[in-house]
DNA sequence: GCCAACGTTGGC
DNA sequence: GCCAACGTTGGC
């Protein structure tokens, strides 16, 4: 069981767009960064991530989900259409990957970007660090429960503990 | 819109 | 393999 942090700016896929889903559920793609896609390729089903929101008013961590499926290949990187095209990638040997997400549960409220800032206990969260651009980091179960605390997480986190 | 930080690209 | 140029991310 890991815990990981997964970006994505609400104006294009919001924590609620992810609990509206007909089965909650939604594959991840779109990553194209070696670190992050190695990140989830680490993963494993049943492993929590929290759902954070980038790009935004109010950035932060917005609620929980759990991975669903373990990696397999990106189709959107051999689609020309997509803005994920990438032509090095192909059916044959596919280079980018992604997992299937489910949502999990919601917090009371958001936790702000400024709000994990300003915990101590937060310090060494990777998302925290200067210039991290990293779309999926891993978190430690520490940092992860002290952020359900600050979320105020529904009973159904504390039982997937 | 600005800008710092970082990853990637490509010439050499 | 180096490294400058470029593009992207993301908070402010």
């Amino acid at each position: 069981m890991h815990f990981w942090l997964m970006k994505s700016e609400p104006a294009v896929f919001a924590f609620t767009d992810l609990k509206q889903r007909p089965t909650r559920t939604e594959p991840w793609s779109g990553v194209r960064n070696y670190q992050a896609r190695n990140f989830m390729r680490a993963m494993t089903v049943g492993d929590l991530a929290l759902f954070y929101h980038s790009s935004c008013p109010q950035p932060g961590v917005a609620g929980i989900m759990r991975v669903s499926r373990a990696a397999y290949p990106d189709p959107t990187a051999w689609d020309a259409a997509s803005e994920a095209f990438d032509p090095k990638s192909t059916k044959a040997r596919p280079l980018w990957d992604m997992v299937d997400v489910t949502w999990h549960a919601d917090f009371q409220t958001l936790v702000p970007l400024e709000a994990l800032r300003a915990d101590p206990a937060l310090a060494n969260l990777l998302v925290l660090r200067r210039g991290n651009r990293l779309s999926v980091t891993p978190v430690t179960t520490t940092e992860f429960q002290r952020i359900c605390t600050l979320g105020d997480a529904t009973v159904a986190t504390a039982r997937a503990w």
